[in-house]
DNA sequence: TCGGATGCAGTGCAGTCGTATTGCAAAAGC
DNA sequence: GCTTTTGCAATACGACTGCACTGCATCCGA
C-alpha cells in the first residue's frame, strides 16, 4: 500500500466542492473540471476517485442527505430527554429549514437535486425511503385521528416553506410564524398535549 | 412583409417543445438543437426566433407561469359566482397541483425553473411578484387573525404536496387527503364560514 | 419587374463536456 | 535494489454546446 490517503476524506473533500459550485452556479455548473478547480485539485485527481460523474453526483447527494440527517439529530439531542412533541416537531422541522445563509447553499443544492431526481427515478429511491421514514414518525408524534394526513401536511408545509424561503419569498420570520401557526392548529384543534410554549425564540 | 407567420405562435410552438424535452430530460438537456428536434424544425429557425438562449429559456418560463395562472382562472371560473371560500380555496390548490399525467409534466418543468432561477436572481423577481400576490388574495378568503400566516401557510403546503406528489412520495389520493385534512384545521378551528363539504370528488 | 425585406436552413468556429489513456513519482513488499 | 502497486497529473479524443455567419427562397411594395 503507497501513499496513506484517505480516500473517504477525498471524497468528501470533492463533494463539498462540488456543493459549493452547485449552490453558487447551480448543478448544470456542475463540471468535472469546475469541482476540481473549486476544491483546488486536478482534474485528473477527481476521476481518479469518482471513475464516472454520475458516481460522483451520487456521492454528493448521499453527502446531502446525510448533513440533513445530522442537522436533524443534533437538535433532537439538543432538546434532552422527552420533549414534547410540539417542541420535538418544531425543532426538527426549524433545522430542516434553510433559514441562515448556511443552511441556503445546502438549501439550494437539495432544491437543485430534487429536480435532478425527478427525472432520474433510479436516484429518487432512497429519497423516497428517508420520506417515508419521516412521515411514519412525524405521524406517531402527532394528536387525533387522520395522524398520517396531518403528517403528510405538515412535511409538505415543510418543504413548501423551504422552496418559498430559497425564492426570497418569504423571510425567515415569515416561515416560522407560518409554521407555528400549522402548529397552533394541530395541536388546539385536537386538543393534542402540546400547547404553544409562551415564548418561540428564533 | 413577405411569408405571413406568426411570430408568436411560432415562439410558442419552440416553447412547447422545450418543455416537452424538459420535463422528460431535465432542464439541462435543453439545448438549441434538442428542442429544434423536438420541435420538429431546423435549429437554425430556433436561432431567428430567439437570438439567444438565455431569451429562449425566459420566454419559456414566461409560458409556464401563463399556463398555471390559466389553470386557476379555469378552475375559478368554473365554480360560478360566489363560491365559498373553501371550495374556493380547495378548487384554485387542486388545479394547481401535478395530479395527472399532463400537470405532472408541467410540474417538472416548473420545479426545474424554480431550482434554474434559485441561482439567477433576476428570473426570480417575477416570480416573487406572482406569489405576493397569491398570498394576498388568499389571505382575504381566510376566516381568523393571523390571515396571513395562514395564507403563507397553505400555499407553502401547496408547494410542498406539488414537490411529493412529483417526488413520488405521496399519491394524489394523500396529497388531496392531506390538503382537506388541512382545509378542515383551518376552516373549523377558527369556526369559518365554509363546512368541509359532504362529499369530495376528485 | 425588380429591389429589398423576411423566413429559414446550413455550416463553421471556439469552447466545454465526460471519459479513456498514458506517464510518472512515491511508497510498500520481495 | 528492484518490482509492483497506488496516487495523481496531463493529454487526447469525440461529442456536444451556443452563437455568428452565409446563402437562398419567398413574398411584398414600388
Amino acid at each position: 500500500m503507497p501513499k496513506k490517503v484517505d480516500p473517504r476524506q477525498r471524497r468528501t473533500l470533492i463533494a463539498d466542492a462540488l456543493m459549493r459550485v452547485a449552490a453558487q452556479q447551480g448543478l448544470e455548473a456542475v463540471s468535472l473540471r469546475h469541482v476540481a478547480a473549486a476544491a483546488g485539485v486536478s482534474a485528473g485527481m477527481v476521476q481518479h476517485y469518482f471513475r464516472t460523474k454520475d458516481e460522483m453526483m451520487a456521492f454528493a447527494l448521499s453527502v446531502v442527505r446525510d448533513r440533513s440527517q445530522a442537522r436533524v439529530t443534533d437538535a433532537v439531542a439538543a432538546l434532552g430527554d422527552r420533549p414534547a412533541p410540539r417542541q420535538l416537531l418544531r425543532a426538527m422541522i426549524a433545522a430542516l429549514l434553510p433559514l441562515d445563509e448556511q443552511s441556503r447553499d445546502d438549501g439550494r443544492v437539495a432544491l437543485a437535486f430534487l429536480a435532478y431526481t425527478a427525472v432520474r427515478p433510479e436516484a429518487a429511491a432512497t429519497l423516497r425511503k428517508d420520506n417515508r421514514q419521516l412521515v411514519d414518525f412525524v405521524a406517531g408524534l402527532l394528536p387525533g385521528p387522520d395522524a398520517d394526513a396531518a403528517a403528510a401536511g405538515l412535511l409538505a408545509l415543510m418543504e413548501g416553506l423551504g422552496v418559498h424561503l430559497l425564492g426570497g419569498n418569504y423571510t425567515p420570520q415569515q416561515a416560522l410564524r407560518a409554521l407555528d401557526h400549522h402548529l397552533d392548529l394541530i395541536f388546539e384543534a385536537t386538543g393534542g398535549a402540546g400547547e404553544r410554549p409562551p415564548v418561540t425564540p428564533t
